[in-house]
DNA sequence: TGACATTGGTGCCGAATTGGTACTAATTCG
DNA sequence: CGAATTAGTACCAATTCGGCACCAATGTCA
């Protein structure tokens, strides 16, 4: 018996995920079902020759009016969790977008993560699963820079990261590292945020340096 | 304009990985096409309320007569690219399969990872995917334990390490991170291997200590 | 105007971790 | 028995880490 396609229905699901009032929020759009109000992530399917990404694109500047910064998918679901428009498989993209990004259109709304309205099953995964993605990316793609804007202040780009890793960071041991690791440059632009010294605004501008390789380590082991 | 699905075609796309003559290997099917002989990943599209990783294993089963012990799934593809099937979309699944299981149907064979024959371009693209995963998830899930029998030595955990991460790691730091990730425990067989000092024998018994958290590194950026 | 609060940034030191070498242990081969 | 081979450990110097204290530059307010 050889191997055959088969016909199935397909949505993209984006959750876009931004930096707002210091949680990270996730972007909903209001569905109109019954007399409730009810909120689901974007989503549609994909369009004919277009690619995953480039819908994720698409789908997000129509709830957010500007296209997020960055991508990263986070995988295929066919559990048999109800979607809103009833896919077969829904493909979840996580989408970062820097707090300064875009004004939601007039049916979105930011939801801190951690208070997030009833969605549908299916989204209600889609969403941890994007979460658990990017947290788990922190310090092996650049996701802390897409959620800031081109030029940041070193404060700024800690408290990104503790945001993602839900932990207080060291400053002198968080601008060792970063120095170490050449991903950052300075401008000479410096930042007065109201009271206090001002800040030294730098940009994200990798450095081809090879990182040195350190031994393994076990200990993000989580089950 | 509010979403809605469109009908498209799917298939799961396997990549069997396994430990073979101290090399990482891939799982291939032989296609018959045309006169030449042609090879293609193990697929198939999901059945009617299959989930992916249940379609997974059924496909993996067929093609080398075991389940594997491990999926992982590596996201969704959409490019362009020519599919054996011509599927629309692919879902690409990794499969860790010990050395010792299974042995390949007839149209089945073992491939090293860094010398496979041609394959359709998206193949190409799921395999090359399916080993960037596994080689990123090797300190955060128990990867290297589902290339390994049960028991096993710490000669042998480090090998797979080894050629998981593609570098030489030293015996001492290795052993010290083990023993400190409480991962694995003493048996009280030991192992004979011809000469030398027998191996005691090990198994994978992970505890729930919630290993320290270190600060941030920031040493695995790629791009 | 000058003390003080506030935020940014760096220097230093003891403790922990790392990588390396060298050692001991247990077995097979001849 | 001794050489060879593989397993496992002890120690040590160098590096890295976390914490604290300090200095710097600005706004606030008496």
């Amino acid at each position: 018996m050889s191997p055959t396609v088969r016909r199935t229905t397909l949505a993209v699901d984006v959750v876009v995920l931004s930096p707002r009032s210091d949680t990270l929020a996730v972007l909903l759009v209001r569905t109109a079902v019954g007399a409730r109000e009810r909120w689901s992530l974007p989503w549609d399917a994909p369009q004919a020759a277009e690619g995953l990404e480039e819908a994720a694109a698409r789908i997000t500047t129509a709830a957010l009016g500007a296209a997020p910064a960055f991508f990263e998918q986070i995988g295929a679901l066919c559990d048999g969790r109800r979607h809103p428009g009833d896919a077969d498989v829904s493909v979840g993209i996580a989408a970062l977008s820097p707090a300064s990004d875009g004004i939601p259109l007039e049916d979105a709304e930011w939801f801190p993560l951690a208070a997030l309205p009833a969605l549908a099953p299916r989204h209600r995964t889609v969403v941890d699963r994007a979460a658990a993605v990017v947290r788990q990316r922190v310090d092996q793609s650049p996701v802390a820079f897409r959620l800031l804007p081109p030029t940041f202040t070193l404060s700024d780009l800690q408290a990104v990261y503790q945001l993602l890793l839900g932990r207080r960071l060291h400053k002198a041991s968080f601008r060792r590292a970063l120095q170490a690791s050449y991903l950052v440059e300075p401008t000479d632009e410096w930042r007065s945020e109201g009271r206090g010294r001002p800040a030294q605004l730098f940009r994200y501008a990798p450095k081809k340096r090879r990182g040195a390789r350190r031994g393994v380590r076990f200990d993000l082991f989580s089950d």
